[in-house]
DNA sequence: AACTAGACGTGTACACCGTATTCTTCTTGA
DNA sequence: TCAAGAAGAATACGGTGTACACGTCTAGTT
């Protein structure tokens, strides 16, 4: 046996032995780093920072996550303990489907910083609870399971895209510090001059016609009935 | 007049003027970044590499790319601009939405990098063209901006989450080197002790009876089939 | 009861990052 | 002719992730 991979960082999260007490976990690190992306961005996260709030030094964090990549990877797991499944599955495959796609959209909203991430499925407990209630929700239908998995994925796909545009713009604001009205005065010339050029037709139009602040929940919505809409076409088959 | 704010990339990209001849333009600059990112990865991509893949010092991007997200924005126009969107829009809006959903996913094929950005919008040239044709592709069925906007986001937001997910594990796996069968390894451990314990139903039928290794691109015609008839339920209401 | 293997946290160090500042060199408009 | 100013280079600063060596503390073994 020459050398083991280094195991995935959830088969890692072992139990006080022999040494010194513990006065950090992956728990503890994960709350600091989470606390500090939510309240400085994701930008804000190093080593150090998250080292620092919890008075420890960086390479204490060591023991525990094996690296910064783990150490997201955490965070992202954490945050999605925060869904509220409760009363998932109902037996109403579209209120739930809803339901699940509302509650990733929540989450998004409490914790910007997570839009940006490859969301590459993990084994964290919390993502496999929430593929668990996911497929639960598309069960006894007559489908197969990649059948139930392209209902569930295409919903919650089509609900990722959305927070990734809706966030983007307004995580892009908080990281420059320029509020809408900054950002029009910044991009407003460009704009009006774009349009004077008359080689932009429909961008013309969203500038004239288009709602000038929809409210996103509705929105989201509206969109979201949509995609719905095309699962139950494919269900009912 | 205190401070203009620095104005918008695509209002800054001047032309010679007094002062030595360039070397250096932002086109060049543009093309080296996203061939380095395209070969290594975007974590390649450091200002200091770009200067060095130009024979030029780091500083010296500055007189033309204003700052690094400058630089990240360009390169996101400039692959939009790879898009092939020839005969768009053709007056059938289903096959056109449908052909803009495959470019959008080709072109991130081929820079997987661009997955992991926050696509919020911007006013490149190849970025406004590219909602132009989208905007024209469901115009003459009676909408409205907003609902003409749904149509298009609709599709396109369900396209970026598809993709995003795709390209997340490929990703992963090209920047930590480690192909499907070492990812495998490592996680395999750790997913069988999780199915033993029998509390994870789904996810091992997903093991035992799902598809290993479906295309993904029949995945994706599946569920982009399902958008799309959403959508239509729409258009026909 | 004594010993020791190993876990825990610390300090230092290295290579790299984005970019502010300063400087020399070159071109062009007046 | 000459000054204004643009292009690019050099240097430097404060930040990053983390490799490595180290002293300290504890649980299990002898």
């Amino acid at each position: 046996m020459a050398d083991d991979p280094p195991p995935v960082i959830w088969a890692r999260l072992s139990s006080q032995g022999r040494g010194p007490v513990r006065t950090l976990d992956h728990e503890a690190i994960t709350a600091a780093a989470v606390a500090l992306a939510d309240a400085d961005g994701i930008d804000a996260v190093s080593m150090r920072k998250v080292a620092a709030r919890m008075d420890s030094s960086p390479m204490a964090l060591y023991r525990h996550v094996g690296t910064k990549d783990d150490l997201t990877e955490l965070m992202y797991d954490a945050v999605l303990g925060e869904l509220d499944l409760t009363g998932i599955p109902s037996g109403g495959w579209r209120d739930d489907l809803a339901r699940l796609a509302r509650e990733i959209r929540r989450v998004h909203h409490a914790h910007p910083w997570i839009a940006g991430f490859g969301h590459r499925p993990t084994l964290g407990p919390h993502h496999t609870r929430f593929v668990e209630a996911g497929l639960a929700c598309v069960d006894g239908l007559g489908l197969d399971i990649d059948a139930m998995m392209d209902l569930l994925s295409t919903a919650l796909q089509f609900t990722r895209g959305f927070v990734q545009q809706e966030l983007g713009e307004a995580e892009e604001q908080r990281r420059t510090g320029l509020d809408f009205a900054a950002y029009q005065r910044r991009t407003g010339p460009y704009l009006a001059r774009l349009l004077e050029e008359g080689e932009l037709p429909y961008l013309n139009r969203l500038v004239v016609e288009a709602e000038d602040f929809p409210d996103q929940d509705v929105v989201f919505e509206r969109r979201l009935a949509m995609v719905l809409d095309g699962l139950a076409a494919r269900i009912d088959r």
